[in-house]
DNA sequence: AGCACGCCGACT
DNA sequence: GTCGGCGTGCTC
């Protein structure tokens, strides 16, 4: 890391080291007018263009004959100290090139266009020559307004006339237009407006966030609750300290659906909306946003995992809100986790993280074990709620028909639930009508062209669909592989299916299913859960998507129909998982104050399962208990640490033999002890067309494993046709 | 990553 | 004869 202390100038003529979002990383220009280290500037490439970063000084090595300008400054904030130093720091950890990096900060579209404008018309006071009743509309409505300017959007609306008429009399002299930049700003949030009636027990742990926040400098809190303790109320005291501090915050949520419920709570603490960041938000508010966020004009983003790359100019506190959640984990392009990113750039940055979970990850409870963080515990429900009553339900005694999944408990539940004027609520992790279409004559599974996967069926599209790649294809009458004739028959359940089984059993009911088929639309979702929020529905059927901190007041039952699912297999990280999940969506009955307590019920082949008594007694820390010791005894996260290699490529055989190679060649990463595996298929072995096998690697906590990673990838000469992959700390391992 | 250069197959 | 496939190499 370059030592820096205070930004260096640099004026015309002198030589600085340029990093561009290309392989090639930095490369030296002279300086045409004065930049400091983090200037974002325009230079030219080969032929084109390309936005890059002022990163240090030139290296020289080029002969100065050969050296090209810096085409321009861009009119943004330079990307400041922490921040740069956070782009190193994270692709040093993820084995990301920095380049890759930098494209992840600055991939803003029309990053360079300078600050958005807008033009705006006014009457020179001439008369045009000859005037027509268009002309005589749009010049009444500058009367009517006493003069003052007015946008071409603002004419037509208010005059009828086109935008040729506007146009016309800018020709003629009648109309001057300017150009005024679109400054927009962030509503300024006020941390003093009154906040949210704390407990004695909230205000404890919300003190003690503001006093960690005040102090300036890095910690990582975890701040573990019951759901429905009001974690949000206490954690949004420590962002009124920082705002109060003229700090930035960043609010990671895991779903971007969640995000419109949670900017409103914002308003209404805070009598303002934050910036909001997500794949949902298009580019001229990108663009506002990024600006705002360098130049410290915006107090508080909320956003998902990306946000963490926004150039924040000075940020106080960072918030990661259901901490455990997989999604968090970056699966394609830059393979990193933005929970673990987020402490990162706290750390560097002299700024405060704080998880937020009622179901904390192994990581971040076995990271407070050792002392790297501290936990603050929200324990008490607030309001009359209670914790739910868990039950299981014992699928083996429930006899159900084939093709039914609603044991009679479960719908006798129900029932009493509507009788009693509240809501169910169905857990299925499973998106669709049915998971597997098989032929009855021939066996065939049907599958996706592309990928290893099965198509799932999606009655309400009436298609098949593959859930990696989006691939779908109409619903076939005979099986593709043999060609009976109706033979075809759908296997297993999904939401859609459950829909139509609860639609049978409760014809008076309305049903409302919400998954992440619908996220897609966001306001429409919003819309959906508004309606279910306000006692519209009856049942709720959904996916992994309900689990996520949606508040639903009227809810009395939570029937997890296959709390099995995500049991099997040989996950490590399965037990946790459906822990989490399983927790999560008992703890969504019972809530507010229905007059008695929620029920939740597991419906399972395993009852005595430990992850299901675990849940049923409620004891979650008997659980990690558990669980940790199975780790460390297999010396997984967090006790040791993977990487996987992924080659792609469209030759099975290439991919393969080259993987061989690499494993055959694993000096590098014997000498620090790590142990390798395969070459073997990767969990999904096909994907878009193209075939992948994964090597893993396993290493112990403190092994140098990234630069071994990287001293072993660099022996070998990579064909075009092979694409290389390091995922460090992935998901799943099998 | 783009983009040009360059060397071999099937076409107006 | 040319158009165009994508392998290789370069970008301060």
């Amino acid at each position: 890391m370059p030592a820096e202390s205070e930004p260096r100038v640099w004026g015309e003529g002198e030589l600085v080291s340029v990093l561009v979002p290309r392989p090639i990383g930095t490369l030296d220009y002279l300086v045409s007018q004065g930049v400091v280290t983090g200037s974002v500037v325009e230079v030219p490439l080969a032929n084109s263009r390309e936005i890059g970063v002022v990163w240090g000084p030139g290296q020289g090595g080029v002969e100065r004959s050969r050296l090209r300008k810096i085409n321009r400054v861009l009119d943004v904030a330079p990307l400041n100290r922490p921040m740069r130093h956070f782009l190193e720091r994270a692709g040093a950890y993820t084995v990301t090139p920095l380049p890759i990096m930098l494209r992840l900060a600055t991939r803003v579209p029309g990053i360079g266009d300078g600050m958005p404008v807008r033009t705006l018309f006014h009457p020179t006071g001439t008369e045009p020559a000859k005037m027509t009743p268009a002309r005589r509309n749009v010049l009444e409505q500058f009367e009517q307004r006493g003069g003052m300017p007015a946008t071409m959007s603002e004419l037509i609306e208010l005059s009828g006339a086109g935008a040729g008429v506007v146009r016309g009399l800018v020709k003629l002299g009648v109309l001057a237009q300017e150009k005024r930049p679109r400054d927009i700003t962030y509503p300024r949030l006020d941390p003093d407006r009154p906040g949210f009636e704390l407990t004695p027990e909230q205000r404890a742990v919300a003190d003690n966030l503001r006093q960690g926040v005040a102090s300036g400098i890095y910690h990582c809190t975890l701040l573990k609750g019951v759901t429905g303790s009001g974690k949000t109320e206490v954690y949004l005291e420590a962002v009124a300290e920082c705002l109060r501090t003229d700090r930035q915050v960043l609010v990671l949520l895991p779903e971007i659906a969640l995000t419109a419920e949670f900017i409103q709570r914002i308003e209404d603490r805070f009598g303002g909306r934050p910036g909001e960041w997500h794949s949902g938000i298009t580019g001229t508010e990108r663009k506002r946003l990024w600006r705002a966020a360098g130049e410290g004009k915006v107090g508080l983003v909320v956003g998902a995992r990306s946000a963490l790359f926004l150039p924040f100019r000075n940020l106080g506190l960072i918030i990661v809100d259901e901490e455990n959640d997989g999604s968090y984990k970056q699966e394609e392009g830059a393979l990193y986790n933005a929970r673990d990113m987020a402490v990162l750039r706290a750390s560097l940055g002299a700024a405060r993280a704080v998880l937020v979970s009622a179901t904390p990850s192994l990581e971040s409870w076995h990271n407070v074990r050792t002392g790297k963080y501290s936990r603050l515990n929200l324990p008490t429900r607030i309001g009359a709620a209670e914790l739910p009553e868990i039950m299981a339900i014992d699928l083996r005694e429930a006899r159900l028909d084939s093709g039914r999944w609603i044991s009679g408990a479960l719908a006798h539940a129900m029932r009493e639930t509507r009788g009693n004027g509240h809501q169910s609520l169905l857990f299925l992790n499973r998106r669709g009508y049915a998971p597997l279409t098989v032929c009855r004559e021939c066996g065939e599974q049907i599958g996706c062209s592309e990928c290893d996967t099965r198509m799932v069926e999606h009655r309400f599209a009436r298609r098949l669909m593959c859930h990696l790649c989006g691939r779908t294809t109409p619903i076939p009458e005979n099986c593709p592989a043999c060609g009976a004739d109706g033979g075809l028959r759908t296997v297993g359940p999904g939401v859609e299916r459950l829909a139509d089984e609860a639609r049978e059993l409760f014809p008076d009911s309305r049903i409302e299913i919400l998954s992440s088929d619908f996220s897609g639309n966001v306001a429409e979702f919003r819309q959906r859960l508004e309606i279910v929020r306000r006692g519209g529905t009856d049942i709720i059927i959904g996916t992994q998507i309900i689990a996520k901190g949606h508040n639903f007041p009227r809810l009395g039952l939570v029937g997890a129909v296959d709390a099995d699912l995500s049991l099997h297999g040989s996950d490590l990280r399965a037990a946790e998982r459906t822990f989490q999940l399983m927790t999560q969506v008992a703890g969504r009955a019972g809530r507010a104050d229905l007059g008695r307590r929620g029920i939740a019920m597991l419906q399972t082949w395993q009852p005595d399962h430990p992850v299901i008594q675990a849940i049923l007694a409620g004891n979650d820390e008997e659980f990690w208990e558990a669980e940790a010791a199975e780790r460390q005894i297999a010396g997984a996260p967090p006790f040791g640490r993977y990487a996987g290699i992924i080659l792609s490529g469209n030759s099975v055989s290439m991919v393969e033999e080259f993987g061989r190679e690499m494993v055959r060649r694993c000096e590098p990463l014997r000498r620090i002890g790590a142990q390798i595996f395969g070459p073997a298929p990767a969990p999904v072995a096909k994907l878009r067309g193209r075939f992948r096998f994964r090597i893993l690697v396993k290493a112990e906590r403190e092994a140098p494993l990234q630069a071994a990673l990287l001293r072993w990838k660099s022996q070998f000469r990579i064909p075009g046709s092979i694409r290389i992959v390091i995922d460090i700390d992935p998901q799943s391992f099998m």
